[in-house]
DNA sequence: TATGAATGAGAGTTCATTCAT
DNA sequence: CATGAATGAACTCTCATTCAT
């Protein structure tokens, strides 16, 4: 083949793929708001592909499997979440300020997208041979890491140790989703309370335990009272 | 009808009632069984039938739809909570120990049971028409409050105010949620820390924070440091 | 439970029985039915519902898989070749008569249902999981084998040793199943040849190898040319 | 159109002619392996497809269906077992061992190649609209014939007369398909027999029985014992 | 010629639920 | 009270085939 012909084909497959990824993405829209809408078990590939304007048997063009569909959506999210996180750190002023800005805005984008969450535990969860592979498991894992990484950064700034700085964003992680997790399910009303404000006041507590000796560059004067959650 | 027919009548009625009862538990502890062993996913109607000696149509004399039959455990799964939670409550020799004892059993149950805590997080999310009345959940919420009782009061008598109590109630319960999501997605393994040690940090800081105060009367020796989680 | 209670209990239970039976028949008919019309291919579980006057899922209350069904449809086959077999074959004046009618009656019975020959080949082949369970094999096998006997033990009368009636038998099974999958095929016609004729001249060449010494109690008269299939 | 341009065109077509030949060859070699490996209803158009470095679309550029597919592929099967029974015909020393040759080389092949003679019974058993044409059958017909002719041949040089020749070769054809119908589905085990003795045992009776009175060139030392099949 | 998305039909199977008995 | 047959809808997934590009 002649470098000119060459090229074109190249084009036309490129042209393809990006139809291609276009309509895959179309798809995995469509499963996100079946997903929403229905939650997981009531999101079937015919309900799916109803939405996207297929066939059900069109969608096996795009994904293998069910589980797929489950995997990509989730590595979106993820994705999502990792910008969501990263968006504004940079204007943060402080290591505090870093620490309380990348905590709270993992918090927020579960609070925002509560079925981002659901996806997370469904698939993290158990899945079935397909759809998840190990790779596809530890790709998506390392994302879910990176989310958390910059809290885990700042606090490591502010003079923890990697021990310490690795449990308090386990035990950081655990609290959020908690929070969520009854906040969805509305258990959270149960107790009168505001889940952000629980979440805020978590991070506080972590932050000035953290950085008692790193004397804040913006006095944190708004918030001096930190004996109790509810003062 | 004479009062002693009327008398006998109702023998034979509290007769039937305890019989009905009796097989209904029956039926509950198949269900329990086999959720236990296939999920919630995996528990039809069929197979709780089967496991009870019963046929499929036979668990609707006893139940109205399979929603009910979640939803009765989930209300028995409660009552064991509360049972665990009350269980060695009156040895603790302090506040302090009460409070902790409260929380970590609390904590235990669920870790010990992780399909208890599918249960209640499948039914208190969203259920169909039948299984879960508005009086059901209210009353399945109040006992979801029981069981975390013994832990508010005991900071209350460490001087928390109802507020400060009701709100570090609500956190610890997220928290513990959150752990235990982490701990039964095999989660926490990712971040190679241990559940159970960063529950008992968590109510520690609690206690020592709300008890500041109020001199323990057994002086805890073992556990001085608690600057950090990891020290 | 009195002895009149048990007796009536075990009239009903029979009722049933006796209904259910009727009605496995009546779905294996219907089987046979769909099955003799499209082939095994072609025959669907919903096609044999519908035939049977079922929905697709009412089938499983009868046979757990579709290959459950084959099975079921095998066996009964094998049953009504031994029927076959066995039927007229005491009234066989001689051994070498009996060895005739015999083989002759197995070939019949193929020859006259061609699909159970079908049924045979499919299920001796390759079968799925479930279905045919090696005790199902191994038990289907035997009628198999059963069907064969009457032959194999006429030929054990006329003198032949135990290995040498065992190679004829399968000697002769092959050249049945040859002749009639010819004959289904029709590929027999375009040798010009009746295949039943074929077989008959097959087993007669046999019987008279084997009995060769043992002087027929009614000498065969009418068949006196051997030289040739075609004289 | 000049006569040159004429030419030229014919050339053009039959560039594209033989070509298009190749091509077609290499799917249907394709359409073998995949046939060989995973068996007539695990051989799909796609697999076949992605053997053969195509799109399933691409294939229909080449043959108008599926069945279509196998009519070749059972076309090609009986030139290979023609070719399979004249190799080695002619260095044959006598009548009789041309006739043996013949037999056991057709019996050879489908030993050998025993996904050819399922080929050979789906094909020739029932197919729909598409795929075998009358013309296309009497051809497979006729080369399946031609491929018995030689060890007709040798019957009639033996003495046979036409119809007894065809009535043998009727006969051996049956009693070949038969026993490798049983040795495929592994029935002949059942028997404890071995299929390849048991048609060498059957070739060497007919041989024997047609050739009686014409004295082999080479006299037959090795198997002498022909009263029985298991002496 | 080749692509590959899309169709439409259909496969086996499962399930909660109902209901005559 | 208990049975168990039956329903009807749903499920995921596969396939031969078509057709615009």
């Amino acid at each position: 083949m002649s470098p000119v012909a060459e090229e074109r084909e190249q084009q036309r497959r490129d042209r393809k793929a990006v139809v291609s990824d276009a309509k895959r993405a179309h798809i995995l829209a469509a499963a996100r708001h079946v997903f929403e809408e229905r939650g997981l078990d009531g999101a079937s590939i015919r309900e799916i592909a109803k939405q996207a304007g297929y066939t059900p048997g069109a969608i096996y063009s795009y994904f293998d499997a069910k589980e797929e569909i489950y995997g990509a959506l989730l590595g979106e999210s993820l994705e999502r979440l990792n910008d969501a996180v990263a968006e504004g750190l940079g204007a943060a002023a402080s290591d505090r300020a870093r620490a309380r800005h990348a905590a709270m805005r993992f918090y927020g984008f579960y609070a925002t997208n509560p079925r981002d969450l659901d996806l997370g535990f469904y698939l993290f969860g158990g899945m079935r041979p397909h759809g998840l592979t190990p790779e596809l498991n530890a790709r998506l894992n390392g994302r879910l890491r990176d989310a958390l990484k910059p809290f885990e950064d700042a606090l490591l700034r502010l003079g923890a140790t990697q021990d310490t700085a690795r449990a308090e964003v386990t035990a950081f992680f655990a609290h959020c989703v908690g929070l969520l997790l009854l906040e969805n399910t509305k258990r959270i009303r149960m107790f009168q309370e505001d889940s952000g404000r629980l979440c805020e006041c978590y991070v506080d507590r972590v932050v000035e335990r953290i950085g008692a000796d790193s004397p804040d560059t913006i006095p944190n004067i708004n918030r001096p009272q930190r004996d109790a959650i509810n003062p």
